[in-house]
DNA sequence: CAAAACTTTTGAACATGATTCATAATCCGC
DNA sequence: GCGGATTATGAATCATGTTCAAAAGTTTTG
């Protein structure tokens, strides 16, 4: 009786179509005029049939993040098993997240909009549930890195937990993502490329911990060759252009 | 004749009862619960009226936004004109951050909101405009405080402008408050004293870049004593009940 | 194979809440 | 106090998210 399976994967396939669907309409045309009946419509399917799958438009916009979380997870695997020193991965990181971007311009966007109380109380409880669960390797491969770091001896953790460390470089990068995504903010000041910057406050942080080998933070083309190192070492293939 | 003089004061102290009122009754029920008619009602205003000084209910929350910004702005002012390091001042920056929190829970929450395109792009645009003239001094502030530094020698900035030194701190602190508003993620990891925890980065960063003079970030005690120093000689009428 | 029982899909109807605008009330100069 | 200008009002309108009774489809039964 292989009835019930074809039903639950083809019900699967046809949730997957409303999110590719939905992240498209957003993709041409932004959040603002995202519509529950527009989905449905590109979808060929009924308004009811979308209701099928998710609860409220809320809930959609959730699990649509938590495709994003899972495929950003997918780059932090990378970086976990690359090999490289703790510290070097750890700037990886920071690369791992500057693709991340380049490949979903609006993954951010939509993510912070999710996180809003508004939006994140509005969605099932299951849908939130999925989110932390798709987040939680993420927050586990930084601790990760951390972990070998001082295990290594390149890093002298003292009072502070492995956690607590890397919710530095965690802040720094959200941060980063949300001044870059705010709409005049960054702009006034003419930072033209936010995402470099960014990797070179992430060796500064880590120099500022007293984490080994120090780097220079303040220099851009040492951050650069170690940016295509990285690229090329472990993110070729998402990158054709790179010289 | 003082007519029109005196209309204008009383548009503009109506407009003042209107967020008032709308901050009482975000913080009452919080954001989601928010309707323009409940506004208008507890004002005792018919809606129209409300309708005369916000063009949409998302304008209304950008003006919110706004006048916490300057009231943030406010804070910072004291850390520029406070007669103490640069350094120091760096730091006070954080706590002033963390104060502004404890003043207003809420205002973080709606800040991260009204960032998000969905808002911002539905609020008028003099709101969107006031909002980023709000926001100016505050960037002015941190870099001012840089650029002392380096006339001090207490940073080299090599190839680095002003601001894009002040984006790092800038980025923790933003990143920071995003994490701490993002129910679940954090709390996963028992982060028990965020805002200490983000000094203490701020810290590692200024290290990191080379601004002396050097501090020991992986300290508690010493950021307590710190943050104690400045609350004391810079908040000491906003915290009552600090030891 | 046809009918019954069950499941899924549909989209018009509904509900909510933001926004408008015709009307009523108020104000101002004379 | 009067007439015209301005402002306030809130019921009506509109836009969208959501529901649910009916239709269509599928599986089981005799």
């Amino acid at each position: 009786m292989g009835t019930k399976e074809r039903r639950q994967r083809q019900f699967a396939e046809r949730e997957q179509l409303f999110l590719d669907t939905a992240r498209h309409l957003i993709e041409e045309g932004g959040l603002l005029p995202l519509q529950m009946t527009r989905i449905a419509e590109a979808a060929e399917y009924a308004v009811g049939t979308l209701y099928q799958h998710f609860a409220s438009k809320e809930d959609l916009l959730v699990a649509l993040t938590t495709e994003g979380v899972r495929e950003h997870g997918a780059l932090f695997q990378r970086v976990r098993d690359w090999n490289a020193s703790p510290r070097d991965r750890m700037v990886a990181l920071g690369v791992a997240d500057m693709l991340f971007v380049r490949r979903h311009p609006q993954y951010f966007r939509i993510a912070q909009y999710v996180f809003c109380e508004v939006v994140w109380g509005a969605a099932s409880a299951q849908r939130r549930q999925e989110m932390l669960e798709a987040n939680e390797p993420l927050g586990e491969i930084v601790v990760s890195i951390v972990e070998e770091a001082v295990a290594a001896g390149d890093l002298e953790p003292r009072n502070m937990a492995p956690m607590e460390l890397a919710i530095g470089s965690w802040a720094l990068v959200v941060g980063t993502h949300n001044l870059v995504h705010a709409e005049g903010v960054l702009s006034d000041f003419d930072v033209r490329e936010p995402y470099l910057l960014m990797c070179q406050h992430i060796q500064a942080l880590l120099n500022g911990y007293g984490w080994k080998p120090c780097a220079d933070a303040l220099d851009p083309a040492a951050m650069r060759a170690l940016i295509d190192r990285i690229i090329s070492e472990v993110f070729d293939d998402l990158c054709p252009n790179h010289g």
